[in-house]
DNA sequence: GTCAAATATTTTGTATACAAGGTTTGCCAC
DNA sequence: GTGGCAAACCTTGTATACAAAATATTTGAC
Protein backbone atom coordinates (compact mmCIF):
# COMPACT_ATOMS: atom_id res chain seq x y z
CA UNK A 1 0.00 0.00 0.00
CA UNK A 2 1.44 3.52 -0.76
CA UNK A 3 1.78 5.88 1.90
CA UNK A 4 0.06 8.75 3.73
CA UNK A 5 2.56 11.61 1.52
CA UNK A 6 1.81 9.69 -1.45
CA UNK A 7 -1.42 10.43 -1.34
CA UNK A 8 -1.07 13.81 0.33
CA UNK A 9 1.43 14.35 -3.08
CA UNK A 10 -1.30 13.60 -5.84
CA UNK A 11 -4.12 15.21 -3.31
CA UNK A 12 -2.28 18.07 -3.38
CA UNK A 13 -1.12 18.31 -6.87
CA UNK A 14 -4.67 17.68 -8.09
CA UNK A 15 -5.83 20.66 -5.74
CA UNK A 16 -3.45 22.63 -7.97
CA UNK A 17 -3.94 21.21 -11.23
CA UNK A 18 -7.48 21.96 -11.15
CA UNK A 19 -7.34 25.06 -9.85
CA UNK A 20 -8.39 24.76 -6.20
CA UNK A 21 -4.94 26.00 -5.06
CA UNK A 22 -4.35 29.41 -7.69
CA UNK A 23 -1.06 30.11 -8.50
CA UNK A 24 0.71 32.41 -6.47
CA UNK A 25 -1.85 31.20 -3.27
CA UNK A 26 0.59 30.34 -0.36
CA UNK A 27 -0.15 26.65 1.13
CA UNK A 28 -0.28 27.10 4.97
CA UNK A 29 1.17 23.93 6.61
CA UNK A 30 -1.31 23.51 9.05
CA UNK A 31 -4.10 24.55 7.38
CA UNK A 32 -3.52 21.73 4.93
CA UNK A 33 -2.58 19.64 7.94
CA UNK A 34 -6.28 20.08 9.43
CA UNK A 35 -7.99 19.71 6.31
CA UNK A 36 -6.48 15.96 5.46
CA UNK A 37 -6.32 15.24 9.22
CA UNK A 38 -2.76 14.65 8.86
CA UNK A 39 0.35 16.30 11.14
CA UNK A 40 2.32 18.50 8.93
CA UNK A 41 5.47 16.09 8.85
CA UNK A 42 3.87 13.73 5.82
CA UNK A 43 2.37 17.58 4.36
CA UNK A 44 5.90 19.12 4.76
CA UNK A 45 6.86 15.72 2.70
CA UNK A 46 4.47 15.95 -0.28
CA UNK A 47 5.39 19.88 -0.72
CA UNK A 48 9.10 19.16 -0.75
CA UNK A 49 7.91 16.49 -3.52
CA UNK A 50 5.97 19.39 -5.49
CA UNK A 51 8.67 21.57 -5.20
CA UNK A 52 11.05 19.36 -6.40
CA UNK A 53 8.90 19.14 -9.97
CA UNK A 54 8.48 22.87 -9.75
CA UNK A 55 4.63 22.84 -8.87
CA UNK A 56 5.09 24.92 -6.06
CA UNK A 57 8.11 26.97 -4.63
CA UNK A 58 9.63 27.67 -1.33
CA UNK A 59 10.29 30.98 -0.12
CA UNK A 60 12.85 30.93 2.86
CA UNK A 61 11.02 30.88 6.17
CA UNK A 62 7.63 32.18 4.14
CA UNK A 63 6.64 28.86 3.36
CA UNK A 64 5.35 27.09 0.24
CA UNK A 65 3.76 29.14 -2.83
CA UNK A 66 2.06 27.60 -5.77
CA UNK A 67 4.34 28.45 -8.78
CA UNK A 68 2.54 31.05 -10.64
CA UNK A 69 4.38 30.84 -14.31
CA UNK A 70 4.70 34.01 -16.60
CA UNK A 71 2.99 33.46 -20.43
CA UNK A 72 6.08 33.38 -21.08
CA UNK A 73 6.99 30.47 -19.42
CA UNK A 74 3.58 28.35 -20.00
CA UNK A 75 4.04 28.99 -24.05
CA UNK A 76 7.82 27.90 -23.82
CA UNK A 77 6.16 24.46 -21.52
CA UNK A 78 4.15 24.44 -24.76
CA UNK A 79 6.79 24.38 -27.10
CA UNK A 80 8.90 21.51 -25.45
CA UNK A 81 5.49 19.60 -24.92
CA UNK A 82 5.05 19.87 -28.97
CA UNK A 83 8.54 18.48 -29.45
CA UNK A 84 8.02 15.56 -26.93
CA UNK A 85 4.91 14.84 -28.96
CA UNK A 86 6.33 14.60 -32.11
CA UNK A 87 9.30 12.84 -31.38
CA UNK A 88 6.63 10.17 -29.58
CA UNK A 89 4.63 10.13 -32.61
CA UNK A 90 7.54 9.70 -34.75
CA UNK A 91 8.54 6.64 -32.26
CA UNK A 92 5.39 5.38 -32.38
CA UNK A 93 4.53 5.26 -36.29
CA UNK A 94 8.15 3.60 -36.43
CA UNK A 95 7.40 1.12 -33.69
CA UNK A 96 4.09 0.56 -33.05
CA UNK A 97 2.72 -2.90 -32.05
CA UNK A 98 -0.01 -4.36 -33.37
CA UNK A 99 -1.72 -3.57 -29.88
CA UNK A 100 -1.04 -0.19 -29.87
CA UNK A 101 -2.65 -0.05 -32.89
CA UNK A 102 -5.60 -1.76 -31.49
CA UNK A 103 -5.33 0.68 -28.50
CA UNK A 104 -5.14 3.78 -30.83
CA UNK A 105 -8.06 3.12 -33.00
CA UNK A 106 -10.28 2.80 -29.96
CA UNK A 107 -9.08 5.68 -27.99
CA UNK A 108 -9.67 7.36 -31.48
CA UNK A 109 -13.76 5.89 -31.47
CA UNK A 110 -14.75 7.11 -28.23
CA UNK A 111 -12.95 11.01 -29.22
CA UNK A 112 -15.27 10.33 -31.89
CA UNK A 113 -18.41 9.62 -29.51
CA UNK A 114 -17.93 12.86 -27.85
CA UNK A 115 -17.53 14.68 -31.02
CA UNK A 116 -21.01 12.85 -32.10
CA UNK A 117 -22.33 13.80 -29.06
CA UNK A 118 -20.60 17.43 -28.60
CA UNK A 119 -19.41 16.49 -24.86
CA UNK A 120 -16.65 18.67 -24.80
CA UNK A 121 -15.70 16.96 -21.52
CA UNK A 122 -15.93 13.72 -22.32
CA UNK A 123 -13.84 14.95 -25.19
CA UNK A 124 -11.07 16.44 -23.25
CA UNK A 125 -10.84 13.31 -20.84
CA UNK A 126 -10.87 10.79 -24.15
CA UNK A 127 -8.02 13.46 -25.81
CA UNK A 128 -6.04 13.01 -23.03
CA UNK A 129 -5.96 9.43 -23.20
CA UNK A 130 -5.59 9.50 -27.04
CA UNK A 131 -2.36 11.27 -26.41
CA UNK A 132 -1.32 8.88 -23.62
CA UNK A 133 -2.02 5.81 -26.20
CA UNK A 134 0.43 7.42 -28.38
CA UNK A 135 3.24 7.68 -25.70
CA UNK A 136 3.10 4.41 -24.53
CA UNK A 137 3.02 2.96 -28.79
CA UNK A 138 6.56 4.84 -28.87
CA UNK A 139 7.63 1.62 -27.44
CA UNK A 140 10.32 4.94 -24.93
CA UNK A 141 9.26 4.82 -21.25
CA UNK A 142 11.22 7.60 -20.13
CA UNK A 143 9.46 9.75 -22.95
CA UNK A 144 5.96 8.25 -21.97
CA UNK A 145 6.69 9.53 -18.49
CA UNK A 146 8.09 13.17 -19.44
CA UNK A 147 4.83 13.40 -22.15
CA UNK A 148 2.91 12.41 -19.07
CA UNK A 149 4.28 14.73 -16.30
CA UNK A 150 4.44 17.89 -18.28
CA UNK A 151 0.60 17.16 -20.74
CA UNK A 152 -0.24 17.00 -16.68
CA UNK A 153 1.40 20.10 -16.04
CA UNK A 154 -0.62 22.23 -18.67
CA UNK A 155 -3.01 20.88 -17.68
CA UNK A 156 -4.98 23.82 -16.42
CA UNK A 157 -3.48 26.13 -18.98
CA UNK A 158 -5.17 23.88 -21.68
CA UNK A 159 -8.78 23.93 -19.60
CA UNK A 160 -8.80 27.45 -20.35
CA UNK A 161 -9.04 27.20 -24.48
CA UNK A 162 -11.51 23.62 -23.71
CA UNK A 163 -14.67 25.38 -25.18
CA UNK A 164 -13.05 27.55 -28.25
CA UNK A 165 -15.19 27.94 -31.33
CA UNK A 166 -14.93 24.39 -32.94
CA UNK A 167 -11.97 23.60 -31.37
CA UNK A 168 -13.41 20.08 -30.48
CA UNK A 169 -13.78 19.42 -34.20
CA UNK A 170 -10.71 20.60 -35.52
CA UNK A 171 -8.85 18.62 -33.03
CA UNK A 172 -10.85 15.11 -34.08
CA UNK A 173 -9.67 16.08 -37.61
CA UNK A 174 -6.12 16.65 -37.00
CA UNK A 175 -6.15 13.26 -35.19
CA UNK A 176 -7.72 11.19 -38.06
CA UNK A 177 -4.62 11.99 -40.07
CA UNK A 178 -2.56 11.47 -36.66
CA UNK A 179 -3.38 7.99 -36.75
CA UNK A 180 -2.72 7.42 -40.33
CA UNK A 181 0.47 8.47 -40.09
CA UNK A 182 1.93 6.53 -37.13
CA UNK A 183 -0.01 3.75 -38.63
CA UNK A 184 0.96 3.65 -41.71
CA UNK A 185 4.88 4.47 -40.55
CA UNK A 186 5.19 7.58 -41.66
CA UNK A 187 7.44 9.11 -38.82
CA UNK A 188 8.08 12.18 -40.23
CA UNK A 189 4.81 13.14 -40.84
CA UNK A 190 3.10 11.70 -37.78
CA UNK A 191 6.11 14.26 -35.97
CA UNK A 192 4.67 17.76 -37.89
CA UNK A 193 1.49 16.84 -37.22
CA UNK A 194 1.77 16.13 -33.90
CA UNK A 195 4.10 18.94 -33.29
CA UNK A 196 1.57 21.31 -35.15
CA UNK A 197 -1.25 19.89 -33.17
CA UNK A 198 0.41 20.55 -29.96
CA UNK A 199 1.50 23.93 -31.18
CA UNK A 200 -1.61 25.47 -31.46
CA UNK A 201 -2.44 25.08 -28.56
CA UNK A 202 0.50 27.17 -27.27
CA UNK A 203 -0.68 29.75 -29.66
CA UNK A 204 -4.28 29.92 -28.34
CA UNK A 205 -2.75 30.56 -25.21
CA UNK A 206 -0.73 33.31 -26.53
CA UNK A 207 -3.74 34.69 -28.04
CA UNK A 208 -5.57 34.37 -24.74
CA UNK A 209 -3.06 36.44 -22.94
CA UNK A 210 -2.18 38.72 -25.35
CA UNK A 211 -6.00 39.63 -25.73
CA UNK A 212 -6.41 39.68 -21.73
CA UNK A 213 -3.09 42.25 -21.74
CA UNK A 214 -4.85 44.55 -23.84
CA UNK A 215 -7.94 44.92 -21.60
CA UNK A 216 -6.31 44.97 -18.54
CA UNK A 217 -4.04 47.95 -20.12
CA UNK A 218 -7.37 49.52 -21.73
CA UNK A 219 -8.76 49.58 -18.41
CA UNK A 220 -5.48 51.14 -16.85
CA UNK A 221 -5.57 53.85 -19.19
CA UNK A 222 -9.46 54.56 -18.66
CA UNK A 223 -9.14 55.33 -15.72
CA UNK B 1 20.29 31.69 2.95
CA UNK B 2 19.36 28.54 2.04
CA UNK B 3 17.75 25.92 4.19
CA UNK B 4 19.83 22.96 5.75
CA UNK B 5 17.47 20.74 3.47
CA UNK B 6 18.39 22.28 0.36
CA UNK B 7 22.10 22.11 1.00
CA UNK B 8 21.13 18.13 2.09
CA UNK B 9 19.74 17.79 -1.24
CA UNK B 10 22.65 18.91 -3.12
CA UNK B 11 25.02 16.95 -1.16
CA UNK B 12 23.24 13.46 -1.85
CA UNK B 13 22.41 14.15 -5.26
CA UNK B 14 26.29 15.27 -5.86
CA UNK B 15 26.94 11.66 -3.89
CA UNK B 16 24.41 9.76 -6.43
CA UNK B 17 25.79 11.19 -9.61
CA UNK B 18 29.53 11.06 -8.75
CA UNK B 19 29.01 7.05 -7.40
CA UNK B 20 29.18 7.75 -4.04
CA UNK B 21 25.74 6.39 -3.50
CA UNK B 22 25.97 3.53 -5.86
CA UNK B 23 22.76 2.85 -7.91
CA UNK B 24 20.49 -0.12 -6.38
CA UNK B 25 21.90 0.89 -2.88
CA UNK B 26 20.02 1.39 0.28
CA UNK B 27 20.05 5.02 1.69
CA UNK B 28 19.47 4.92 5.93
CA UNK B 29 18.16 7.68 7.24
CA UNK B 30 19.96 7.92 10.29
CA UNK B 31 23.49 7.10 8.74
CA UNK B 32 22.73 9.88 6.42
CA UNK B 33 21.61 12.34 9.35
CA UNK B 34 24.71 11.70 11.38
CA UNK B 35 27.15 11.55 8.40
CA UNK B 36 25.65 15.77 8.01
CA UNK B 37 25.48 15.82 11.56
CA UNK B 38 21.60 16.72 11.72
CA UNK B 39 18.21 14.95 12.29
CA UNK B 40 16.41 12.72 10.07
CA UNK B 41 13.52 14.88 9.60
CA UNK B 42 15.91 17.87 6.64
CA UNK B 43 17.57 14.12 5.50
CA UNK B 44 13.65 12.89 4.67
CA UNK B 45 13.00 16.49 3.08
CA UNK B 46 15.84 15.65 0.82
CA UNK B 47 15.59 12.32 -0.30
CA UNK B 48 11.66 13.41 -1.21
CA UNK B 49 12.86 16.08 -3.63
CA UNK B 50 15.21 13.38 -4.80
CA UNK B 51 12.50 10.83 -5.49
CA UNK B 52 9.78 13.26 -6.91
CA UNK B 53 12.87 14.38 -9.49
CA UNK B 54 13.46 10.48 -10.01
CA UNK B 55 17.01 10.13 -8.68
CA UNK B 56 15.82 7.46 -6.07
CA UNK B 57 12.48 5.67 -5.00
CA UNK B 58 11.13 5.07 -1.90
CA UNK B 59 9.85 1.30 -1.26
CA UNK B 60 7.22 1.24 1.57
CA UNK B 61 8.87 0.74 4.93
CA UNK B 62 12.24 -0.15 3.14
CA UNK B 63 13.17 3.29 2.60
CA UNK B 64 15.16 5.02 0.02
CA UNK B 65 16.87 3.06 -2.91
CA UNK B 66 19.26 4.81 -5.49
CA UNK B 67 17.28 4.59 -8.88
CA UNK B 68 18.85 1.90 -10.85
CA UNK B 69 17.89 2.08 -14.47
CA UNK B 70 18.43 -0.74 -16.80
CA UNK B 71 20.61 -0.45 -19.60
CA UNK B 72 16.64 0.11 -22.09
CA UNK B 73 15.85 3.11 -19.83
CA UNK B 74 19.21 4.83 -19.33
CA UNK B 75 19.10 4.44 -23.64
CA UNK B 76 15.96 6.23 -23.85
CA UNK B 77 16.81 8.47 -21.42
CA UNK B 78 19.71 9.38 -23.90
CA UNK B 79 16.86 9.50 -27.02
CA UNK B 80 15.35 11.93 -25.26
CA UNK B 81 17.93 14.09 -24.26
CA UNK B 82 19.32 13.83 -27.90
CA UNK B 83 16.07 15.29 -28.89
CA UNK B 84 16.02 17.90 -26.43
CA UNK B 85 19.28 18.82 -27.45
CA UNK B 86 18.32 19.10 -30.92
CA UNK B 87 15.40 21.63 -30.10
CA UNK B 88 17.77 23.72 -27.86
CA UNK B 89 19.98 23.89 -30.78
CA UNK B 90 17.74 24.74 -33.65
CA UNK B 91 16.42 27.62 -31.14
CA UNK B 92 19.54 28.66 -30.56
CA UNK B 93 20.22 28.90 -34.04
CA UNK B 94 17.46 31.10 -34.43
CA UNK B 95 17.71 33.73 -31.44
CA UNK B 96 20.93 33.15 -30.17
CA UNK B 97 21.76 37.16 -29.26
CA UNK B 98 25.38 38.38 -29.63
CA UNK B 99 26.18 37.70 -26.38
CA UNK B 100 25.36 34.11 -26.66
CA UNK B 101 27.55 34.48 -29.62
CA UNK B 102 30.18 35.49 -27.38
CA UNK B 103 29.52 32.99 -24.24
CA UNK B 104 30.06 30.38 -27.18
CA UNK B 105 32.95 31.29 -28.95
CA UNK B 106 34.56 31.24 -25.73
CA UNK B 107 33.35 28.13 -24.19
CA UNK B 108 34.32 26.33 -27.49
CA UNK B 109 37.60 28.25 -26.47
CA UNK B 110 37.92 26.80 -23.07
CA UNK B 111 37.45 22.86 -24.25
CA UNK B 112 40.29 23.76 -27.26
CA UNK B 113 42.36 24.44 -24.52
CA UNK B 114 41.03 21.27 -22.66
CA UNK B 115 41.94 19.39 -26.29
CA UNK B 116 45.31 20.60 -26.94
CA UNK B 117 46.43 19.38 -23.22
CA UNK B 118 44.83 16.62 -23.89
CA UNK B 119 43.17 16.98 -20.10
CA UNK B 120 40.11 15.05 -20.52
CA UNK B 121 39.09 16.09 -16.88
CA UNK B 122 39.06 19.63 -17.84
CA UNK B 123 37.28 19.03 -21.30
CA UNK B 124 34.91 16.84 -19.52
CA UNK B 125 34.08 20.16 -17.10
CA UNK B 126 34.21 22.76 -20.08
CA UNK B 127 32.17 20.39 -22.30
CA UNK B 128 29.32 20.71 -20.10
CA UNK B 129 29.65 24.56 -19.82
CA UNK B 130 29.59 24.62 -23.77
CA UNK B 131 26.35 22.90 -23.66
CA UNK B 132 24.75 24.75 -21.04
CA UNK B 133 25.37 28.46 -23.10
CA UNK B 134 23.78 26.20 -25.73
CA UNK B 135 20.70 26.00 -23.68
CA UNK B 136 20.79 29.10 -22.49
CA UNK B 137 21.03 30.19 -25.96
CA UNK B 138 18.18 29.14 -27.19
CA UNK B 139 16.07 31.52 -24.96
CA UNK B 140 13.64 29.04 -23.97
CA UNK B 141 14.02 29.16 -20.34
CA UNK B 142 12.29 25.86 -19.89
CA UNK B 143 13.48 24.12 -22.24
CA UNK B 144 17.08 24.92 -20.76
CA UNK B 145 15.79 23.70 -17.53
CA UNK B 146 14.72 20.35 -18.62
CA UNK B 147 18.00 19.86 -20.11
CA UNK B 148 19.90 21.04 -17.58
CA UNK B 149 18.14 18.36 -15.35
CA UNK B 150 18.75 15.51 -17.81
CA UNK B 151 21.76 16.15 -18.70
CA UNK B 152 22.59 16.21 -14.64
CA UNK B 153 20.59 12.99 -14.41
CA UNK B 154 22.58 11.63 -17.47
CA UNK B 155 26.48 12.33 -16.11
CA UNK B 156 26.92 9.27 -14.34
CA UNK B 157 26.11 7.14 -17.57
CA UNK B 158 28.58 9.58 -19.21
CA UNK B 159 31.02 9.43 -17.07
CA UNK B 160 31.90 5.77 -17.89
CA UNK B 161 32.88 6.82 -21.69
CA UNK B 162 34.92 9.63 -20.28
CA UNK B 163 38.56 8.23 -22.08
CA UNK B 164 37.20 6.12 -24.88
CA UNK B 165 39.69 6.31 -27.51
CA UNK B 166 39.64 9.28 -29.08
CA UNK B 167 36.02 10.58 -28.13
CA UNK B 168 37.57 14.03 -27.05
CA UNK B 169 38.80 15.58 -30.25
CA UNK B 170 35.59 13.86 -32.33
CA UNK B 171 33.53 15.90 -29.61
CA UNK B 172 35.74 18.83 -30.22
CA UNK B 173 35.24 18.55 -34.20
CA UNK B 174 31.74 17.98 -33.66
CA UNK B 175 31.14 21.14 -31.70
CA UNK B 176 33.27 23.15 -33.92
CA UNK B 177 30.35 22.21 -36.65
CA UNK B 178 27.63 22.91 -34.31
CA UNK B 179 28.57 26.46 -33.46
CA UNK B 180 29.17 26.98 -37.03
CA UNK B 181 25.49 26.01 -37.98
CA UNK B 182 24.17 28.20 -35.00
CA UNK B 183 26.21 30.77 -35.57
CA UNK B 184 24.85 31.13 -39.06
CA UNK B 185 21.70 30.66 -38.61
CA UNK B 186 20.84 27.43 -39.61
CA UNK B 187 18.19 25.78 -37.43
CA UNK B 188 17.89 22.53 -38.77
CA UNK B 189 21.67 21.75 -39.25
CA UNK B 190 22.22 22.51 -35.52
CA UNK B 191 19.32 20.04 -34.60
CA UNK B 192 20.82 17.19 -36.76
CA UNK B 193 24.22 17.67 -35.52
CA UNK B 194 23.27 18.50 -32.13
CA UNK B 195 20.73 14.92 -32.56
CA UNK B 196 24.02 13.25 -33.21
CA UNK B 197 26.34 14.47 -31.06
CA UNK B 198 24.33 13.37 -28.00
CA UNK B 199 22.97 9.81 -29.74
CA UNK B 200 26.14 8.49 -30.38
CA UNK B 201 26.63 9.01 -26.16
CA UNK B 202 23.67 6.19 -25.96
CA UNK B 203 25.15 4.25 -28.85
CA UNK B 204 28.33 3.96 -26.62
CA UNK B 205 26.79 3.51 -23.80
CA UNK B 206 24.71 0.16 -25.34
CA UNK B 207 27.90 -0.95 -27.01
CA UNK B 208 29.23 -0.97 -23.79
CA UNK B 209 26.25 -2.70 -21.70
CA UNK B 210 26.00 -5.20 -24.62
CA UNK B 211 29.89 -6.13 -24.40
CA UNK B 212 29.18 -6.49 -20.60
CA UNK B 213 26.56 -8.93 -21.02
CA UNK B 214 28.45 -10.29 -23.50
CA UNK B 215 31.19 -11.36 -20.73
CA UNK B 216 28.58 -11.74 -18.09
CA UNK B 217 26.65 -14.88 -20.46
CA UNK B 218 30.28 -16.25 -21.21
CA UNK B 219 31.48 -16.23 -17.67
CA UNK B 220 27.94 -18.05 -16.98
CA UNK B 221 28.32 -20.52 -19.43
CA UNK B 222 31.96 -21.66 -18.38
CA UNK B 223 30.67 -22.68 -14.53
C1' DG C 1 -6.15 60.35 13.53
C1' DT C 2 -2.03 58.39 11.73
C1' DC C 3 2.47 56.50 11.83
C1' DA C 4 5.95 53.95 14.13
C1' DA C 5 7.88 50.91 17.37
C1' DA C 6 7.59 47.18 20.41
C1' DT C 7 5.45 43.11 21.76
C1' DA C 8 2.55 39.18 20.88
C1' DT C 9 1.27 35.65 17.82
C1' DT C 10 1.62 32.79 14.14
C1' DT C 11 4.36 29.92 11.13
C1' DT C 12 8.28 27.78 9.47
C1' DG C 13 12.29 24.72 10.09
C1' DT C 14 14.51 21.17 12.79
C1' DA C 15 14.72 17.83 16.53
C1' DT C 16 12.89 14.25 19.17
C1' DA C 17 9.54 10.68 20.37
C1' DC C 18 6.80 6.77 19.41
C1' DA C 19 4.38 3.12 16.97
C1' DA C 20 3.98 -0.16 13.14
C1' DG C 21 6.19 -3.03 10.13
C1' DG C 22 10.41 -5.47 8.36
C1' DT C 23 14.79 -7.83 9.09
C1' DT C 24 17.94 -10.51 11.34
C1' DT C 25 19.41 -13.68 14.58
C1' DG C 26 19.03 -17.47 17.46
C1' DC C 27 16.91 -21.55 18.92
C1' DC C 28 14.56 -25.77 18.24
C1' DA C 29 13.11 -29.63 15.55
C1' DC C 30 14.07 -32.91 12.17
C1' DG D 1 23.92 -29.87 10.14
C1' DT D 2 20.19 -27.60 7.96
C1' DG D 3 15.67 -25.60 7.63
C1' DG D 4 11.95 -23.17 9.66
C1' DC D 5 9.78 -20.44 13.15
C1' DA D 6 9.80 -17.03 16.79
C1' DA D 7 11.45 -13.19 19.25
C1' DA D 8 14.35 -9.25 19.59
C1' DC D 9 16.03 -5.41 17.34
C1' DC D 10 16.27 -2.03 13.86
C1' DT D 11 14.24 1.16 10.44
C1' DT D 12 10.77 3.64 8.58
C1' DG D 13 6.67 6.63 8.81
C1' DT D 14 3.97 9.88 11.46
C1' DA D 15 3.17 12.84 15.43
C1' DT D 16 4.54 16.14 18.64
C1' DA D 17 7.67 19.56 20.63
C1' DC D 18 10.51 23.52 20.45
C1' DA D 19 13.24 27.41 18.71
C1' DA D 20 13.92 31.07 15.36
C1' DA D 21 11.99 34.18 12.24
C1' DA D 22 8.34 36.66 10.10
C1' DT D 23 3.86 38.83 10.50
C1' DA D 24 0.19 41.00 12.93
C1' DT D 25 -1.45 43.79 16.61
C1' DT D 26 -1.51 47.05 20.04
C1' DT D 27 0.07 50.96 22.27
C1' DG D 28 2.14 55.31 22.46
C1' DA D 29 3.71 59.60 20.54
C1' DC D 30 3.25 63.34 17.37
Amino acid sequence: MRNTFHKLRDDIENGILTGDFAPGERLDETQLAERFGVSRTPIREALMQLSAIGLIEFRPRRGALVADYGPKYVFEMFEVMAELEGMAGASAARRHTPEDKTLLLNAHLRCEEATANDDTDAYYYENEAFHHVIYAASQNSFLSEQCALLHRRLRPYRRLQLRVHNRMKASFDEHKQIIEKILSGDAQAARELLLAHVRVQGDRFSDLIASLEKIKAKATSDR
